[in-house]
DNA sequence: CTCCTGTCCTGCCGGC
DNA sequence: TGCCGGCAGGACAGGA
């Protein structure tokens, strides 16, 4: 389920791999997958370069170059959703059982998305439409960024009344932020995913904002280092392991405390809005 | 507004 | 061995 870090891996993988070539087929296997992918896509995309590869929270946003007018100004948008992968290679194979689209490059690299689940999204538009983009236009700060402050970012949760887990979860609070970091975050941070919002201490709010950040760089870090050239050929991009702490530990014992599952400690698993949570009921109150 | 639930989808896994 | 139910969850849509 790729969050920030896994995007961003994917990010610089393509980096690598596919900028600054130039699109010379375009295959689409479905016209849906979580929304519909615009006609403008296959119509308009052809003969245009990538130039630029961007990420903003869970979306890669590829920017291509009309080779003709020189108008840089479309914009293919990427969302992996639960399941989607983006895999680079050069064969010319039948497209794989989920492949939904498969662009062909100038130099014979080909980029195929593959989405078992489909709850992904492609779209295309021009970048004067990227402002106002529905799917854009609401999320919060970059928290790698500048533009992630601990006073707003404090004055956000603490007028909220929701578990802090679904604060951290709506994408307006902060960007990029799914369901294994937060817990992960909210782990370092000692702090349960079941306080709610407006209950977190001066004390907490700082180290809680930190420990997003550092959760994230940590994971973008180990996805850069367990992938020699980030882009696989074999599907493999993007599912790297890590090292989880808390998510999918359910009866393991608590790494910090050391506790083990009990009535005060280990690792628990509970739901909260239909979604599971991890967390040690010692070490995060 | 905020908060919460339902929805989409397929692969995987445990139980029988 | 095969079937079936439950689960995984990002983010929108819509109801309370």
């Amino acid at each position: 389920m790729p969050e920030l870090p896994e995007v961003e891996t994917v990010k610089r993988g393509l980096d690598a791999q596919v900028l600054s070539l130039t699109v010379q087929t375009i295959d689409l296997y479905r016209t849906k997958i979580r929304f519909d992918i615009p006609d403008l896509l296959k119509q308009d995309l052809a003969d245009r370069t990538l130039t630029n590869i961007r990420r903003r929270s869970k979306y890669l946003l590829l920017d291509f170059i009309d080779r003709k007018t020189k108008r840089d100004d479309a914009v293919m948008l990427i969302h992996l959703g639960m399941s989607g992968q983006i895999l680079t290679n050069t064969d010319k194979s039948a497209p794989a059982k989920h492949d939904h689209m498969v662009i062909g490059f100038n130099n014979g690299m080909r980029l195929s998305y593959r989405d078992p689940r489909r709850f992904g999204v492609i779209d295309y538009f021009y970048k004067t439409n990227e402002e106002n983009h529905k799917l854009l236009k609401d999320i919060g700060p970059e928290p790698l960024s500048n533009h992630f402050n601990l006073e707003e970012f404090s004055q956000k949760v603490l007028k909220r009344h929701a578990p802090i887990k679904s604060i951290l979860l709506d994408q307006k609070t902060v960007a990029g932020l799914g369901n294994i970091y937060v817990l992960e975050a909210l782990y370092q941070a000692s702090i349960s995913p079941l306080r709610k919002g407006s209950s977190l201490t001066k004390k907490e709010l700082p180290l809680l904002y930190i420990a997003i950040k550092e959760t994230l760089e940590r994971a973008i870090k180990a996805g850069g280092s367990s992938l020699k050239d980030y882009v696989h050929t074999d599907g493999s991009l993007g599912y790297f392991q890590h090292n989880f702490k808390v998510y999918g530990k359910e009866g393991d014992p608590c790494p910090d405390c050391d506790c083990t599952i009990s009535k005060t400690g280990g690792i628990q698993r509970i739901v909260q809005s239909g979604r599971s949570s991890f967390y040690c009921k010692r070490k995060q109150k």
